[in-house]
DNA sequence: TTAAGTGTTGCTCT
DNA sequence: AAGAGCAACACTTA
């Protein structure tokens, strides 16, 4: 589920595993994921190089090879980053590999195949061209940041926050999460929310993101902890709102699925 | 068996 | 012109 803070995690493992190490070889399995280069030539002119560094920028993670570029992967549904050992067997789906000269692999995988691989020359110039708006959890993404993203914004508020051109890293189930914990209803419009309000999304933003990303960080793989009173583990049919109780309604929003507690998040007015 | 699903894009209709 | 809705993408899981 990538969104903010699962691509986070990818990035601190490649940075844990890979940064500095010399890329012995790189395999690509799905050509139809990769974009900008072909395989042969991604191959020609990574391998032998060494991985610089690893950034994020919103959803997508930045993998920077000394004097070859930059891919850019982007995760789409349900991909992922993993890191297998010497002899460890490929898991099913994986579409990128890259092979390290002490044996360890990094492997791009991405089930249903929505997303890409990009070879592209620098982060800054494939954020401009996207389109991307500032990043979640970015120190410079500040209060004053942030109403500045809203200013003028007459959707609903859950789809601004999801907006990546907006704010870049939110995707629909942290969206959920965040207005929850700011006690707002999702289908307020941005520009109907007064300051106490904003306050109160942006403070919810910041802590729901960085507290995912700490627990997740400090967790077990596959365990995916999260603080109690997270809306995440109710966010279904038949759910309980972690706050009072009270069932949690579903909503639609531009054909996805949103969740919220009709007595934390009421309607204004309504 | 059918439907829903974490993301994005592009088209259509207001 | 902006905004909303929808299908498509490819595939898994409930």
């Amino acid at each position: 589920m990538p969104e903010l803070p699962d691509v986070e995690l990818f990035k601190r493992l490649a940075e844990q595993c890979c940064i500095g190490k010399t890329i012995a070889d790189l395999k690509v399995a799905d050509p139809k994921l990769l974009k900008g280069v072909s395989p042969a030539a991604l191959q020609r002119q990574w391998r032998n190089k060494k991985l610089r560094a690893a950034h994020r920028h919103g959803k997508v993670l930045f993998l920077e090879a000394d004097s070859a570029g930059t891919l850019a992967m982007h995760f789409g549904m349900n991909g992922s980053l993993q890191s297998l050992a010497d002899n460890e067997e490929e898991p099913p789906f994986v579409r990128l590999t890259l092979a390290f000269t002490d044996g360890h692999r990094l492997a791009y995988l991405n089930p249903r195949r929505i997303g890409h691989v990009m070879l592209i020359s620098d982060a800054n110039a494939y954020i401009a061209e996207e389109g991307l708006g500032p990043d979640a959890l970015s120190p410079a993404f500040d209060y004053a940041a942030f109403t500045a993203a809203l200013d003028g914004k007459r959707q609903a508020i859950k789809a601004v926050l999801m907006d990546q051109t907006c704010i870049a890293g939110i995707g629909n189930i942290y969206a959920d999460e965040i207005l929850f914990q700011a006690k707002l209803y999702p289908l307020t419009s941005a520009n109907a929310l007064d300051e106490a309000a904003k306050q109160r999304l942006f403070k919810a933003l910041k802590w729901v993101l960085q507290t995912a990303v700490d627990y997740k960080a400090g967790a077990e793989i596959f365990t995916d902890r999260l603080p109690k009173g997270f809306l995440i583990p109710e966010r279904h049919a038949g759910g309980k709102c972690p706050r009072c109780g009270a069932a949690i309604l579903s909503f639609k929003l531009g054909g996805r699925s949103g969740y919220y507690c009709p007595r934390c998040q009421p309607e204004p007015d309504g």
